[in-house]
DNA sequence: TATAATGTTAACTTAATGTTAAGTGATTGT
DNA sequence: ACAATCACTTAACATTAAGTTAACATTATA
């Protein structure tokens, strides 16, 4: 399940906001400064930040721009929470990388049902094309084949690409040489056969089609 | 390289969209009005538009429908910015025509991987000929007869490809044998007649007839 | 009608692809 | 720098679909 950090200096929003995200079976950890949050955040990566604007010490728009310099959190979402009409320090934080705020006082319905947007937006945006059950991120290189997440090297994910970039058609040997391999590599000619095989295994063997003589199409 | 236009009457992000594109190689022109693009647009066709919703004068629905009007861009992608949440006009716009949306705060890499992707996903029509109910889709080596699809060996594939690129015109023994088996295969007499006796079954023996004591030919 | 050409069928042969495991080279982490 | 791991390639062998053949049936035309 999502990770979610919260960072407030005020307890009883931590309790109260952990306790409405608990029961929704999101998995909370808490910080009570920026500065705690940017240590936590080294060896516990969370999926989502939510951020108090006004803290003593650093305050959300220092803290959350240090975290997006931190190359682990790329891919992390932070959400501000600001007091009601902050509107300057709204689009300064928009500014400093959040995805999204939610003004206080926090209505819990309305906060979760943000928080589902945003993973759900975040999902949408990622950097991946499916194809049926057959998802392909071009960010992680991985291929998720009935929601099971599973890696490629890099050979099984040029070859998969190339037969996922026009579904139905057949690429010919040569066509899968001069793609995957490059023009002037010369390799024997069971090697691509053999990755056939190992991208049959990771998705299923109804995918990829063998269409004898000609070569090898990608179906859904 | 691909061409795009933006519309935003914001000049900023113009000016940071541009910057974005033009360093990945697209080639970049832009319209600070609804208007404007569409009076560009008329010597000037894009791959792709990148067109703000809330804008003064027409908006960027208005802009959108405008343009799916015009024959000139039947194949130009538009790729609508939304601000954050405005679920309705995300719905409203995919119904004016356009084939995705990104919300702002605009991420780089995230549009920059959404246009990547709008592109692969576009340059998917196969290439192929048809004569009368015979459709031979040279992409996934298959025919298509009164619409019912039949997957062809590749000796199938070649003949028929063979007869059907004069149609009318009877091809002697010889000249099959030459294109098809080419020229120093030496093969028994009958094996011409059985494939073609394979092709009128996936087909209907009206289309390939025998020209008896010359050869075959392909009508429609 | 006679006969040479083509149609039809099913068994047979071959070429293409599938599979496996071992070997080789590259990459990573310590 | 080193070991350890991982990706990739290779080659032998297995399997399968495509292609071929030959015997026999049918048809068109002189």
């Amino acid at each position: 399940m999502k990770k979610i950090l919260i960072v407030d200096d005020e307890k009883d929003i931590l309790e109260f906001l952990g306790y409405n995200l608990r029961k929704e079976g999101y998995e909370v950890i808490e910080a009570k400064t920026g500065d705690e949050a940017l240590h936590l955040v080294k060896n516990n990566i969370p999926d989502l930040i939510i951020l108090d604007v006004m803290m003593p010490g650093i305050d959300g728009i220092e803290t959350c721009q240090s975290m997006r310099e931190m190359p682990k959190l790329k891919d992390t979402l932070i959400i501000f929470l600001t007091a009601r009409n902050e509107d300057f320090s709204q689009i300064a934080g928009l500014d400093a990388g959040a995805d999204d705020y939610v003004s206080k006082p926090i209505k819990p319905k309305v906060l979760l049902s943000r928080i589902k947007a945003i993973f759900r937006r975040n999902q949408t945006q990622s950097d991946l094309e499916s194809y049926g059950d057959v998802e392909i991120n071009y960010d992680t290189k991985q291929l998720k084949f009935k929601g099971k997440e599973q890696s490629l090297t890099k050979k099984e994910y040029d070859l998969l690409l190339l037969l996922c970039s026009k579904p139905g058609k057949v690429f010919n040997r040569e066509e899968i040489l001069q793609s995957v391999w490059g023009g002037d590599v010369v390799v024997g000619n069971r090697t691509i056969d053999v990755h056939i095989k190992r991208l049959r295994e990771k998705t299923s063997s109804d995918y990829i089609k063998t269409v004898k003589g000609f070569g090898y199409k990608f179906i859904f």
